[in-house]
DNA sequence: CGGTGAAGTTGACGGCCCGTCATGATCGCG
DNA sequence: CGCGATCATGACGGGCCGTCAACTTCACCG
């Protein structure tokens, strides 16, 4: 059929070649039916071809794109780190105190938790692992931020990698619970995480 | 042969049936290779037959005991929060003021992971599931103590779920960064968690 | 005591999933 | 065009899965 790419040869942005387009395509009709049937047969239930199957794809296709089910989970939770990290970045350089920055980034952190437990992310099913590249960068995002707030005089000098820790764990936590309410009140947990980091326990206010 | 038992036929204490006795061994047996086969290959690499290769038992006779290897895990984390359910308990019973109670509590938490730790607890490489009936227990030990701390007084009437939560998500995560430091600290992180949850960022004292 | 039935163990079996690989189709490029 | 590189395909051997019929061992009773 004569195409229309002769009077369009150049494509402004992106398009490329055809090739690496069906790869790009494909690599997400996996990491796509991947989150589908993770949240539908539940991480450890499924198997590679339960994936593939999801796909119009062969199997051994799968194995051009991933080594195991393991693999296309941590791409799935590293593509969720890697959407986060820029808005937590974001919060980092607009805070001035470091009561500004962790009342920010706990609350970016719930809404990105919401967003994406509202869009069926599997992501709940299966083990958190926090040794992947996108999980560390984001680790390390925190504790930067807060060691720069330290270096710069406006915190005390504390544990930045345990202070991190701690305000990533207790998040995680809280977090789950959040979701698990409803209705979801993004606003009244983000508070009392960050009351609860910033003031202790007694800075929290006499609530529920 | 004839055998001593003519002779005693009672057995003080608990020795029952010969079946009885068989049951729990290879129960525990199967338990025991399990613990070492998952340290050893990691949980994701590790199947059913590799544990009872473990053991001298066949291939069958796991499924009369286990239904999978997430079973399995599941009953060692099981027996982790069996024996630390205990502990947590006496300090909730020792402990006057909400501050006792999080110090003594996160300390013996410490206390009881480093134990594991160094006994090559395999519980590290596997996926923690806090879903587990005594998981839930533990979990609500935890809740427990602090809505009793709240409803006696002497602790601001805060949500006693989201507390214990946050708690409890803290001290894991410090608990683990912990674990890899050398030399592990425990009376330093213990101090670092109880004193960030009870008086926040600003009570924690100038170190490191 | 010896016999009997229940309880429990064994390992072989069919079925499924794994990861690989030879084959063939498709694309980019000269 | 034509060639080489790239990649999809699905069949294949191997291994693990969970089951089950046969067998062994134990507890109980007459």
């Amino acid at each position: 059929m004569s195409e229309v790419e002769t009077l369009a040869p150049f494509d402004p942005g992106e398009a490329v070649g055809k090739r690496e387009r069906a790869k790009a395509a494909n690599r997400a009709a996996i990491l796509d039916a991947a989150r589908r049937v993770f949240g539908q047969l539940g991480y450890e239930a499924t198997s590679v071809r339960d994936i593939i199957r999801g796909t119009d794809l062969a199997s051994g296709t799968f194995y051009n794109y991933f080594k195991s089910k393991e693999e296309v989970f941590e791409a799935l939770q590293d593509d969720g780190a890697r959407r986060f990290r820029p808005i937590l970045r974001a919060q980092a350089e607009a805070a001035e105190t470091v009561e500004d920055y962790v009342g920010a980034a706990i609350c970016a952190y719930f809404e990105f938790l919401a967003a994406e437990h509202a869009a069926g992310s599997s992501l709940s099913h299966g083990p958190t692992h926090d040794d992947t590249p996108e999980m560390r960068a984001v680790f390390e995002e925190v504790r930067g931020a807060i060691a720069a707030i330290i270096a710069s005089g406006r915190a005390p000098q504390i544990d930045a990698e345990y202070f991190a820790a701690a305000a990533i764990g207790l998040s995680r936590e809280v977090g789950q619970r959040m979701i698990r309410r409803t209705p979801c009140d993004i606003e009244g947990a983000a508070a009392f995480c960050a009351n609860l980091i910033l003031d202790g326990l007694n800075g929290l206010p006499n609530s529920k």
